[in-house]
RNA sequence: GUGGCCGUAGCUCAGUUGGCUAGAGCGCCGGGUUGUGGUCCCGGAGGUCGGGGGUUCGAAACCCCUCGGUCACCCCA
Protein backbone atom coordinates (compact mmCIF):
# COMPACT_ATOMS: atom_id res chain seq x y z
CA UNK A 1 0.00 0.00 0.00
CA UNK A 2 1.66 3.33 -0.85
CA UNK A 3 2.07 5.91 1.96
CA UNK A 4 -0.91 8.13 3.34
CA UNK A 5 0.65 11.34 1.14
CA UNK A 6 0.50 9.48 -2.16
CA UNK A 7 -3.34 8.25 -1.49
CA UNK A 8 -5.28 11.63 -1.00
CA UNK A 9 -4.40 12.93 -4.98
CA UNK A 10 -5.82 11.62 -7.73
CA UNK A 11 -4.35 8.73 -9.20
CA UNK A 12 -1.64 8.43 -11.36
CA UNK A 13 -3.15 9.66 -15.00
CA UNK A 14 -6.14 11.30 -13.82
CA UNK A 15 -6.94 15.03 -12.92
CA UNK A 16 -9.63 17.57 -12.00
CA UNK A 17 -11.23 19.76 -13.84
CA UNK A 18 -11.44 23.44 -11.52
CA UNK A 19 -12.81 26.73 -12.45
CA UNK A 20 -12.26 28.87 -14.12
CA UNK A 21 -11.37 26.08 -17.00
CA UNK A 22 -14.01 23.75 -16.71
CA UNK A 23 -16.27 26.76 -17.47
CA UNK A 24 -14.85 26.08 -20.91
CA UNK A 25 -15.77 22.32 -20.15
CA UNK A 26 -19.47 23.31 -19.75
CA UNK A 27 -19.82 25.34 -22.86
CA UNK A 28 -17.92 22.89 -24.78
CA UNK A 29 -20.63 19.99 -23.90
CA UNK A 30 -23.23 22.62 -24.26
CA UNK A 31 -22.69 23.27 -27.39
CA UNK A 32 -22.06 19.84 -28.60
CA UNK A 33 -25.79 18.95 -26.91
CA UNK A 34 -27.34 21.96 -28.55
CA UNK A 35 -26.07 21.15 -32.50
CA UNK A 36 -27.06 17.20 -32.19
CA UNK A 37 -30.45 17.71 -31.01
CA UNK A 38 -30.91 20.54 -33.66
CA UNK A 39 -30.05 16.97 -35.67
CA UNK A 40 -32.29 14.46 -34.09
CA UNK A 41 -30.45 12.75 -31.77
CA UNK A 42 -31.44 12.26 -28.08
CA UNK A 43 -28.89 11.64 -25.11
CA UNK A 44 -28.04 7.76 -24.24
CA UNK A 45 -26.42 7.64 -20.80
CA UNK A 46 -25.34 4.28 -20.61
CA UNK A 47 -23.72 2.56 -17.65
CA UNK A 48 -19.53 3.15 -16.35
CA UNK A 49 -19.07 -0.65 -16.52
CA UNK A 50 -20.30 -3.56 -18.71
CA UNK A 51 -19.69 -7.40 -19.30
CA UNK A 52 -15.84 -7.92 -20.36
CA UNK A 53 -17.45 -9.31 -23.43
CA UNK A 54 -19.28 -6.41 -24.27
CA UNK A 55 -15.67 -4.61 -24.78
CA UNK A 56 -14.01 -7.52 -26.15
CA UNK A 57 -15.92 -6.99 -29.26
CA UNK A 58 -14.00 -4.18 -29.47
CA UNK A 59 -11.59 -6.52 -30.75
CA UNK A 60 -9.57 -8.92 -28.83
CA UNK A 61 -5.91 -7.77 -30.86
CA UNK A 62 -6.39 -4.58 -30.06
CA UNK A 63 -4.21 -2.53 -27.22
CA UNK A 64 -7.33 -1.56 -25.82
CA UNK A 65 -8.86 -4.48 -25.06
CA UNK A 66 -5.61 -6.68 -24.82
CA UNK A 67 -3.91 -4.52 -22.24
CA UNK A 68 -5.45 -1.13 -21.52
CA UNK A 69 -8.74 -2.19 -19.91
CA UNK A 70 -9.88 -1.92 -16.46
CA UNK A 71 -11.13 -5.24 -15.91
CA UNK A 72 -12.14 -6.02 -12.59
CA UNK A 73 -14.15 -9.27 -10.59
CA UNK A 74 -17.30 -7.92 -8.73
CA UNK A 75 -18.29 -9.37 -5.55
CA UNK A 76 -21.11 -11.43 -7.82
CA UNK A 77 -18.17 -13.28 -9.27
CA UNK A 78 -18.82 -11.34 -12.56
CA UNK A 79 -16.25 -10.12 -15.15
CA UNK A 80 -16.64 -6.57 -15.73
CA UNK A 81 -14.54 -3.69 -17.18
CA UNK A 82 -14.60 0.17 -16.88
CA UNK A 83 -15.68 1.61 -20.55
CA UNK A 84 -12.64 2.04 -22.46
CA UNK A 85 -14.81 3.37 -25.87
CA UNK A 86 -17.96 4.58 -26.06
CA UNK A 87 -19.63 2.35 -28.99
CA UNK A 88 -19.65 -0.70 -27.48
CA UNK A 89 -22.05 0.03 -24.44
CA UNK A 90 -24.50 2.12 -26.92
CA UNK A 91 -24.53 -0.99 -29.00
CA UNK A 92 -25.52 -3.14 -26.11
CA UNK A 93 -28.33 -0.38 -25.36
CA UNK A 94 -29.39 -1.08 -28.69
CA UNK A 95 -29.19 -4.63 -28.92
CA UNK A 96 -31.20 -5.39 -25.52
CA UNK A 97 -33.53 -2.47 -25.96
CA UNK A 98 -34.35 -2.85 -29.86
CA UNK A 99 -35.37 0.75 -30.42
CA UNK A 100 -36.86 1.41 -33.65
CA UNK A 101 -34.37 2.41 -36.06
CA UNK A 102 -33.00 4.88 -37.80
CA UNK A 103 -31.65 5.48 -33.72
CA UNK A 104 -29.58 8.60 -33.82
CA UNK A 105 -28.14 9.17 -30.06
CA UNK A 106 -25.56 11.44 -28.36
CA UNK A 107 -23.53 10.52 -25.52
CA UNK A 108 -20.87 12.73 -23.02
CA UNK A 109 -19.06 9.92 -20.63
CA UNK A 110 -15.61 9.28 -19.43
CA UNK A 111 -13.68 6.63 -20.77
CA UNK A 112 -10.73 4.52 -19.13
CA UNK A 113 -7.83 3.33 -20.07
CA UNK A 114 -4.65 1.34 -18.17
CA UNK A 115 -1.60 3.40 -20.40
CA UNK A 116 1.41 5.59 -19.43
CA UNK A 117 -0.05 8.98 -19.02
CA UNK A 118 1.12 11.81 -21.35
CA UNK A 119 -0.11 15.09 -22.66
CA UNK A 120 -3.26 14.18 -24.18
CA UNK A 121 -3.28 11.14 -23.22
CA UNK A 122 -4.94 10.07 -19.91
CA UNK A 123 -6.35 7.41 -18.01
CA UNK A 124 -9.63 8.65 -17.68
CA UNK A 125 -10.75 11.05 -20.56
CA UNK A 126 -14.06 12.41 -21.39
CA UNK A 127 -15.72 12.08 -25.01
CA UNK A 128 -18.86 13.27 -26.65
CA UNK A 129 -20.09 11.26 -29.33
CA UNK A 130 -22.97 10.22 -31.36
CA UNK A 131 -24.14 6.61 -32.73
CA UNK A 132 -26.79 6.02 -35.87
CA UNK A 133 -27.72 2.46 -35.75
CA UNK A 134 -30.33 1.06 -37.93
CA UNK A 135 -29.19 2.27 -41.53
CA UNK A 136 -26.60 2.01 -44.22
CA UNK A 137 -27.78 5.15 -45.71
CA UNK A 138 -24.72 6.82 -47.28
CA UNK A 139 -26.22 10.34 -46.08
CA UNK A 140 -25.52 9.11 -42.25
CA UNK A 141 -21.86 8.70 -42.62
CA UNK A 142 -22.05 12.02 -44.28
CA UNK A 143 -24.65 13.73 -41.36
CA UNK A 144 -22.55 12.01 -38.82
CA UNK A 145 -18.72 13.80 -39.82
CA UNK A 146 -20.67 17.33 -40.58
CA UNK A 147 -21.71 16.86 -36.73
CA UNK A 148 -18.10 16.48 -35.73
CA UNK A 149 -16.97 19.46 -38.23
CA UNK A 150 -19.81 21.77 -37.07
CA UNK A 151 -18.64 20.89 -33.66
CA UNK A 152 -15.33 22.36 -33.98
CA UNK A 153 -16.55 25.54 -36.28
CA UNK A 154 -18.84 26.01 -33.13
CA UNK A 155 -15.58 26.26 -30.85
CA UNK A 156 -13.39 28.40 -33.16
CA UNK A 157 -10.63 25.46 -33.59
CA UNK A 158 -8.65 26.00 -36.47
CA UNK A 159 -6.06 23.66 -38.39
CA UNK A 160 -8.30 20.85 -38.15
CA UNK A 161 -7.89 17.92 -41.29
CA UNK A 162 -10.30 15.61 -41.80
CA UNK A 163 -9.08 11.85 -43.08
CA UNK A 164 -11.38 9.49 -44.65
CA UNK A 165 -10.87 5.90 -45.63
CA UNK A 166 -13.18 2.68 -46.16
CA UNK A 167 -12.04 -0.58 -44.66
CA UNK A 168 -14.58 -2.39 -47.25
CA UNK A 169 -17.32 -4.36 -46.20
CA UNK A 170 -18.01 -7.95 -45.13
CA UNK A 171 -17.02 -9.14 -48.90
CA UNK A 172 -14.35 -7.10 -49.99
CA UNK A 173 -12.25 -7.37 -46.48
CA UNK A 174 -11.26 -10.96 -46.62
CA UNK A 175 -9.20 -10.84 -50.04
CA UNK A 176 -7.70 -8.06 -49.20
CA UNK A 177 -6.48 -9.21 -45.83
CA UNK A 178 -4.96 -11.74 -47.48
CA UNK A 179 -3.10 -9.92 -50.01
CA UNK A 180 -2.00 -7.68 -47.51
CA UNK A 181 -0.70 -10.74 -45.16
CA UNK A 182 1.33 -12.13 -48.48
CA UNK A 183 2.48 -8.51 -49.05
CA UNK A 184 4.10 -8.44 -45.56
CA UNK A 185 5.18 -11.92 -45.03
CA UNK A 186 7.28 -11.50 -47.83
CA UNK A 187 9.24 -8.94 -46.04
CA UNK A 188 9.01 -10.33 -42.77
CA UNK A 189 12.17 -11.95 -42.49
CA UNK A 190 14.07 -8.55 -42.97
CA UNK A 191 11.73 -6.80 -40.13
CA UNK A 192 11.98 -9.07 -37.43
CA UNK A 193 9.76 -11.06 -34.89
CA UNK A 194 7.83 -8.02 -33.48
CA UNK A 195 6.44 -7.40 -37.29
CA UNK A 196 5.35 -10.98 -37.70
CA UNK A 197 3.27 -11.05 -34.83
CA UNK A 198 1.34 -8.31 -35.91
CA UNK A 199 1.43 -9.82 -39.22
CA UNK A 200 -0.28 -12.47 -37.70
CA UNK A 201 -2.85 -10.69 -34.95
CA UNK A 202 -3.74 -8.44 -37.53
CA UNK A 203 -2.26 -7.24 -40.99
CA UNK A 204 -4.43 -3.92 -40.86
CA UNK A 205 -2.73 -3.01 -37.40
CA UNK A 206 0.88 -2.75 -39.48
CA UNK A 207 -0.84 -0.17 -41.81
CA UNK A 208 -0.40 2.73 -39.84
CA UNK A 209 2.78 1.57 -37.55
CA UNK A 210 5.20 4.49 -37.14
CA UNK A 211 8.04 2.08 -36.78
CA UNK A 212 10.88 3.67 -39.21
CA UNK A 213 12.20 0.43 -40.43
CA UNK A 214 8.53 -0.73 -41.73
CA UNK A 215 7.45 2.39 -43.64
CA UNK A 216 8.69 1.08 -47.18
CA UNK A 217 6.86 -2.70 -47.08
CA UNK A 218 4.32 -0.38 -45.75
CA UNK A 219 4.36 1.93 -48.62
CA UNK A 220 4.40 -0.40 -51.35
CA UNK A 221 1.52 -2.71 -49.62
CA UNK A 222 -1.94 -3.35 -51.17
CA UNK A 223 -4.74 -0.44 -50.88
CA UNK A 224 -7.98 -1.21 -49.24
CA UNK A 225 -9.76 1.68 -51.39
CA UNK A 226 -8.24 -0.51 -54.53
CA UNK A 227 -9.80 -4.14 -52.97
CA UNK A 228 -13.14 -2.45 -51.98
CA UNK A 229 -16.52 -4.49 -53.16
CA UNK A 230 -18.51 -3.08 -55.81
CA UNK A 231 -21.30 -1.97 -52.97
CA UNK A 232 -18.30 -0.99 -50.52
CA UNK A 233 -16.68 1.34 -53.92
CA UNK A 234 -20.39 2.77 -54.21
CA UNK A 235 -20.68 3.44 -50.86
CA UNK A 236 -17.57 4.91 -50.18
CA UNK A 237 -18.47 7.45 -53.47
CA UNK A 238 -21.65 8.32 -52.05
CA UNK A 239 -19.74 9.90 -48.99
CA UNK A 240 -17.47 11.81 -50.92
CA UNK A 241 -20.38 13.28 -52.75
CA UNK A 242 -22.18 14.50 -50.10
CA UNK A 243 -19.39 15.68 -48.34
CA UNK A 244 -18.40 18.14 -50.94
CA UNK A 245 -21.99 19.09 -51.56
CA UNK A 246 -21.48 20.66 -48.03
CA UNK A 247 -18.37 21.92 -48.34
CA UNK A 248 -16.42 19.67 -45.96
CA UNK A 249 -12.63 19.30 -47.04
CA UNK A 250 -11.00 16.22 -46.59
CA UNK A 251 -7.92 13.98 -47.34
CA UNK A 252 -7.99 10.21 -48.35
CA UNK A 253 -6.32 8.40 -46.33
CA UNK A 254 -5.32 4.59 -47.03
CA UNK A 255 -3.46 3.89 -44.63
CA UNK A 256 -6.15 5.00 -41.89
CA UNK A 257 -7.35 2.22 -39.78
CA UNK A 258 -7.59 3.21 -36.27
CA UNK A 259 -7.58 1.21 -33.79
CA UNK A 260 -10.78 -1.02 -33.38
CA UNK A 261 -11.73 -4.24 -35.17
CA UNK A 262 -15.56 -3.18 -35.77
CA UNK A 263 -15.05 -0.35 -38.27
CA UNK A 264 -16.23 -1.63 -41.55
CA UNK A 265 -16.45 0.40 -44.96
CA UNK A 266 -16.21 4.29 -43.44
CA UNK A 267 -13.76 5.35 -41.22
CA UNK A 268 -12.25 8.74 -40.52
CA UNK A 269 -10.11 10.79 -38.03
CA UNK A 270 -10.02 14.68 -37.34
CA UNK A 271 -6.54 15.39 -36.61
CA UNK A 272 -5.58 18.97 -35.04
CA UNK A 273 -2.10 20.84 -36.48
CA UNK A 274 -2.42 22.85 -33.15
CA UNK A 275 -1.12 19.73 -31.52
CA UNK A 276 1.92 18.85 -32.97
CA UNK A 277 2.53 15.89 -29.99
CA UNK A 278 1.59 12.39 -30.94
CA UNK A 279 -1.48 12.95 -29.44
CA UNK A 280 -3.26 14.95 -32.86
CA UNK A 281 -5.96 12.86 -32.88
CA UNK A 282 -9.13 14.95 -31.59
CA UNK A 283 -11.81 12.67 -33.14
CA UNK A 284 -12.81 9.47 -34.88
CA UNK A 285 -15.06 7.11 -36.02
CA UNK A 286 -16.52 5.19 -39.01
CA UNK A 287 -19.26 2.18 -39.12
CA UNK A 288 -18.94 -0.31 -37.99
CA UNK A 289 -21.70 -2.81 -39.32
CA UNK A 290 -20.92 -6.00 -38.09
CA UNK A 291 -20.95 -5.10 -34.57
CA UNK A 292 -24.59 -5.27 -33.27
CA UNK A 293 -24.65 -8.88 -34.77
CA UNK A 294 -21.74 -10.12 -32.81
CA UNK A 295 -23.35 -9.36 -29.77
CA UNK A 296 -26.34 -11.70 -30.49
CA UNK A 297 -28.89 -8.67 -31.92
CA UNK A 298 -29.93 -8.28 -35.68
CA UNK A 299 -27.61 -7.47 -38.25
CA UNK A 300 -27.89 -4.01 -37.82
CA UNK A 301 -25.35 -0.93 -39.74
CA UNK A 302 -24.43 1.79 -37.33
CA UNK A 303 -21.86 4.84 -37.23
CA UNK A 304 -20.96 7.01 -34.92
CA UNK A 305 -17.89 9.06 -33.61
CA UNK A 306 -16.00 10.01 -30.39
CA UNK A 307 -14.38 13.57 -29.68
CA UNK A 308 -11.83 13.71 -26.82
CA UNK A 309 -12.85 16.91 -24.86
CA UNK A 310 -9.16 17.00 -23.67
CA UNK A 311 -7.01 16.97 -27.05
CA UNK A 312 -9.94 19.67 -27.86
CA UNK A 313 -8.88 21.67 -25.49
CA UNK A 314 -5.58 21.27 -25.54
CA UNK A 315 -6.11 22.06 -28.92
CA UNK A 316 -7.83 25.16 -27.91
CA UNK A 317 -5.24 26.36 -25.49
CA UNK A 318 -2.52 25.94 -28.16
CA UNK A 319 -4.12 28.26 -30.73
CA UNK A 320 -4.12 30.74 -27.81
CA UNK A 321 -8.00 30.82 -26.76
CA UNK A 322 -8.82 32.21 -23.12
CA UNK A 323 -10.69 30.06 -21.13
CA UNK A 324 -14.18 31.35 -20.50
CA UNK A 325 -15.05 33.77 -17.37
CA UNK A 326 -17.92 33.11 -15.65
CA UNK A 327 -18.56 37.05 -15.29
CA UNK A 328 -21.59 38.02 -12.98
CA UNK A 329 -23.95 40.44 -13.62
CA UNK A 330 -24.13 41.77 -10.06
CA UNK A 331 -22.07 41.28 -7.16
CA UNK A 332 -23.94 42.60 -4.43
CA UNK A 333 -21.67 44.65 -1.52
CA UNK A 334 -23.08 44.46 1.98
CA UNK A 335 -22.57 47.75 3.86
CA UNK A 336 -25.01 47.60 6.56
CA UNK A 337 -22.67 45.30 8.47
CA UNK A 338 -25.78 43.28 10.09
CA UNK A 339 -24.39 39.95 11.40
CA UNK A 340 -25.86 37.39 8.75
CA UNK A 341 -26.38 39.71 6.07
CA UNK A 342 -30.36 38.67 6.10
CA UNK A 343 -30.89 42.00 3.86
CA UNK A 344 -28.13 41.12 1.60
CA UNK A 345 -29.18 37.35 1.20
CA UNK A 346 -32.43 38.47 0.46
CA UNK A 347 -31.40 41.20 -2.17
CA UNK A 348 -28.88 38.71 -3.63
CA UNK A 349 -31.95 35.96 -4.15
CA UNK A 350 -34.24 37.82 -5.67
CA UNK A 351 -31.76 38.99 -8.47
CA UNK A 352 -31.11 35.27 -9.03
CA UNK A 353 -34.85 34.61 -9.01
CA UNK A 354 -34.79 37.43 -11.57
CA UNK A 355 -32.29 35.85 -14.10
CA UNK A 356 -29.32 37.74 -13.01
CA UNK A 357 -25.73 35.84 -12.26
CA UNK A 358 -25.70 37.35 -8.68
CA UNK A 359 -23.20 36.81 -5.78
CA UNK A 360 -22.07 38.11 -2.61
CA UNK A 361 -19.33 37.63 -0.37
CA UNK A 362 -19.39 35.94 2.80
CA UNK A 363 -18.15 36.20 6.36
CA UNK A 364 -18.60 40.17 7.08
CA UNK A 365 -15.81 40.89 5.05
CA UNK A 366 -14.80 44.91 4.66
CA UNK A 367 -16.98 47.20 2.35
CA UNK A 368 -13.76 47.34 0.65
CA UNK A 369 -12.89 44.18 0.33
CA UNK A 370 -16.51 43.23 -0.62
CA UNK A 371 -15.69 45.77 -3.74
CA UNK A 372 -12.44 43.86 -4.57
CA UNK A 373 -14.12 40.94 -4.88
CA UNK A 374 -16.97 42.30 -7.07
CA UNK A 375 -14.04 42.83 -9.36
CA UNK A 376 -12.05 39.66 -9.08
CA UNK A 377 -15.60 38.03 -9.84
CA UNK A 378 -15.81 40.33 -13.24
CA UNK A 379 -18.96 41.58 -12.46
CA UNK A 380 -20.79 44.12 -14.72
CA UNK A 381 -22.63 45.96 -11.68
CA UNK A 382 -21.73 46.26 -7.93
CA UNK A 383 -24.86 46.73 -5.74
CA UNK A 384 -24.26 48.26 -2.43
CA UNK A 385 -26.72 48.08 0.22
CA UNK A 386 -25.67 51.09 2.41
CA UNK A 387 -26.81 53.07 5.31
CA UNK A 388 -27.54 56.14 3.72
CA UNK A 389 -29.23 54.58 1.05
CA UNK A 390 -31.28 52.37 3.05
CA UNK A 391 -32.60 55.26 4.85
CA UNK A 392 -34.16 55.96 1.34
CA UNK A 393 -35.07 52.45 0.90
CA UNK A 394 -32.57 52.57 -2.20
CA UNK A 395 -29.40 50.80 -3.18
CA UNK A 396 -26.12 52.15 -4.70
CA UNK A 397 -25.23 50.66 -8.15
CA UNK A 398 -22.09 51.26 -9.48
CA UNK A 399 -20.69 50.32 -13.08
CA UNK A 400 -17.95 48.49 -12.67
CA UNK A 401 -16.93 49.02 -16.39
CA UNK A 402 -17.30 52.71 -16.57
CA UNK A 403 -16.87 53.38 -13.05
CA UNK A 404 -20.20 55.48 -12.79
CA UNK A 405 -22.49 55.48 -9.54
CA UNK A 406 -26.30 55.82 -9.16
CA UNK A 407 -28.63 55.43 -6.53
CA UNK A 408 -31.78 53.54 -7.14
CA UNK A 409 -35.39 53.18 -5.37
CA UNK A 410 -34.89 49.32 -3.88
CA UNK A 411 -38.24 47.92 -6.09
CA UNK A 412 -36.96 49.52 -9.07
CA UNK A 413 -33.22 47.86 -8.86
CA UNK A 414 -34.28 44.63 -11.17
CA UNK A 415 -36.35 47.03 -13.63
CA UNK A 416 -33.21 49.12 -13.72
CA UNK A 417 -30.82 46.83 -14.18
CA UNK A 418 -32.96 44.47 -17.12
CA UNK A 419 -32.74 48.11 -18.96
CA UNK A 420 -29.54 48.43 -18.40
CA UNK A 421 -28.59 45.01 -19.78
CA UNK A 422 -31.14 45.17 -22.69
CA UNK A 423 -28.85 44.09 -25.86
CA UNK A 424 -25.95 42.83 -23.62
CA UNK A 425 -25.47 39.33 -22.82
CA UNK A 426 -26.22 38.49 -19.31
CA UNK A 427 -27.44 35.01 -18.28
CA UNK A 428 -31.13 36.22 -17.88
C1' G B 1 4.73 -1.90 -20.39
C1' U B 2 10.02 0.42 -22.18
C1' G B 3 13.34 4.75 -22.27
C1' G B 4 14.90 10.27 -21.42
C1' C B 5 14.08 14.71 -18.46
C1' C B 6 11.90 17.02 -14.04
C1' G B 7 9.54 17.61 -8.60
C1' U B 8 11.60 24.16 -3.60
C1' A B 9 5.12 28.78 -1.04
C1' G B 10 -1.53 28.69 -4.35
C1' C B 11 1.33 29.81 -9.43
C1' U B 12 6.19 30.79 -12.09
C1' C B 13 10.92 30.10 -10.43
C1' A B 14 16.05 31.46 -7.71
C1' G B 15 18.97 28.97 -4.03
C1' U B 16 27.09 29.38 -5.42
C1' U B 17 32.21 23.70 -4.43
C1' G B 18 27.07 20.26 0.78
C1' G B 19 27.47 25.31 5.69
C1' C B 20 23.54 31.18 9.05
C1' U B 21 16.46 31.47 10.59
C1' A B 22 15.11 28.51 2.65
C1' G B 23 14.16 33.52 -0.89
C1' A B 24 11.83 36.61 -5.17
C1' G B 25 7.80 37.98 -8.43
C1' C B 26 2.71 37.23 -9.01
C1' G B 27 -1.57 35.76 -6.21
C1' C B 28 -4.00 35.83 -1.29
C1' C B 29 -5.26 38.55 3.53
C1' G B 30 -5.08 43.31 6.18
C1' G B 31 -4.06 48.62 6.42
C1' G B 32 -3.38 53.58 4.00
C1' U B 33 -9.35 55.46 2.33
C1' U B 34 -15.35 56.25 9.65
C1' G B 35 -18.91 53.09 3.05
C1' U B 36 -16.11 51.97 -3.06
C1' G B 37 -12.78 47.70 -7.17
C1' G B 38 -9.38 47.76 -11.24
C1' U B 39 -3.41 52.09 -10.21
C1' C B 40 0.01 53.18 -6.09
C1' C B 41 2.32 52.64 -1.00
C1' C B 42 2.96 49.76 3.69
C1' G B 43 2.42 45.29 6.41
C1' G B 44 1.12 40.02 7.04
C1' A B 45 0.00 34.90 6.38
C1' G B 46 1.65 30.79 3.69
C1' G B 47 6.98 25.74 2.89
C1' U B 48 7.02 17.78 6.05
C1' C B 49 12.28 21.60 -0.13
C1' G B 50 7.05 15.16 -3.47
C1' G B 51 7.73 10.75 0.21
C1' G B 52 11.09 7.10 2.62
C1' G B 53 15.94 5.46 3.58
C1' G B 54 21.32 6.31 3.28
C1' U B 55 26.26 9.16 3.17
C1' U B 56 28.04 13.34 6.27
C1' C B 57 29.83 17.13 12.02
C1' G B 58 26.07 19.26 8.66
C1' A B 59 21.62 17.59 2.92
C1' A B 60 16.84 21.53 -0.75
C1' A B 61 21.72 20.07 -2.91
C1' C B 62 25.18 13.72 -3.10
C1' C B 63 23.43 8.13 -3.44
C1' C B 64 19.35 4.35 -3.47
C1' C B 65 14.18 3.24 -3.48
C1' U B 66 9.37 5.05 -4.20
C1' C B 67 5.25 8.36 -5.72
C1' G B 68 3.94 11.99 -9.19
C1' G B 69 4.64 15.04 -13.58
C1' U B 70 6.52 15.48 -18.50
C1' C B 71 8.26 13.83 -23.37
C1' A B 72 8.99 9.79 -26.74
C1' C B 73 7.77 4.60 -28.15
C1' C B 74 3.46 1.14 -28.38
C1' C B 75 -1.46 2.89 -29.25
C1' C B 76 -5.28 6.16 -29.04
C1' A B 77 -9.53 10.86 -27.77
Amino acid sequence: MPPADDVFRAPKGVHDVLPPESARWVDLVARFARRVRRAGYGMVVSPLFEHVEVFERVGEHTDVVAKEMYAFTDKGGRQLALRPEGTAGVVRAYVQHHPTPPWKVWYVAPNFRYERAQKGRYRQHWQVGVEVLGTDDPGADVEVIALLDGFYRDLGLTGVKLLLNSMGDAESRPGYVAALREHLLAHADALGDEFRARVHANPLRVLDAKVEDWQDVIERAPQLTEHLSEASRVHFELVQEGLQALGIDYELAPRLVRGFDYYTSTTFEFQTAALDAAQNAIGGGGRYDGLAEQMGGAPTPGIGFGAGIERVMLALDAQGDAPMLGGLDVFLVDGLGAPGGTESLVLVELLREAGFAADRAFGGRSVKAQWKAADRAGARFGVMLGRDEAARDAVAVKDLFSGEQVEVPRTGLVAWLQARTAGEETTA
